[in-house]
DNA sequence: TGACTTTTTCTGACATTGTCGTAATTAGTT
DNA sequence: AACTAATTACGACAATGTCAGAAAAAGTCA
């Protein structure tokens, strides 16, 4: 194993999809926030992918929603962050902002 | 190809590195304001890999310094941000930007 | 019942990015 | 010429990003 600290880009979207979903957070639900709050359009799957490796780290956990799915359709996984998960996150977050720290102010940056 | 736009976490942190570092930027001394800045230590091998490819992608242009070494090594390559790669940037930024919108204030973020 | 539709999760498979050890290059020193 | 120091480039492999299509589960309706 090399080193397993450190979010990806896309998993750090993800887990703040999840984040902001609260309880409802599921995989469908969890591809419609990225797509209309961090408006990054991506497949279904790559939710899911993404999913099982973060939980396969412990960042995440899922279980099956009650046996009692009305509509029609395989039982919904829902998701949820651990604390190692928000560790994590927030990490990632202060991370960046330090680097961006001191550049908000450049005219490079707001120019464009 | 499948899709060349959002940049990978530590892309971004490379970019930042670069702004950060104004004229001076190359591959030394990106490594150490990586390591002091954002917290994160890498090879230097892992810093040339990355501006090879943010490179490629035409996101940084990069040239070699004057041939007047003073002190021993091989010349300088000298790093700098171009403008698709400062709107990539920003774009990266505002994306997670929207999605910790309103998070901000819940416990579970400020609390660990 | 059984074909069909809907909703949702899972399985390959492959491209891109992250990561490093080591080689190669270049020049000053002794 | 041999040695040292500084810097960039190469080769290789692990982790992450990405999707098309398969599978599962449960309603509907002729």
């Amino acid at each position: 194993m090399t080193q397993q600290d450190s979010l990806g880009g896309f998993q750090q979207l993800v887990m703040l999809a999840v984040l902001r979903l609260g309880d409802g957070a599921y995989g469908a639900l969890i591809q419609r926030e990225l797509e209309e709050t961090a408006g990054r359009g991506v497949s279904i799957s790559t939710v899911y992918v993404t999913m099982e490796r973060l939980e396969r780290k412990g960042l995440i956990d899922s279980w099956l929603a009650d046996p009692t799915p009305v509509r029609g359709g395989k039982s919904k996984r829902f998701y949820k962050l651990t604390k190692t998960g928000l560790g994590a996150l927030r990490e990632s977050r202060d991370e960046l902002d330090r680097m961006w720290e001191g550049l908000e102010a450049h005219q490079e940056l707001t120019s464009l």
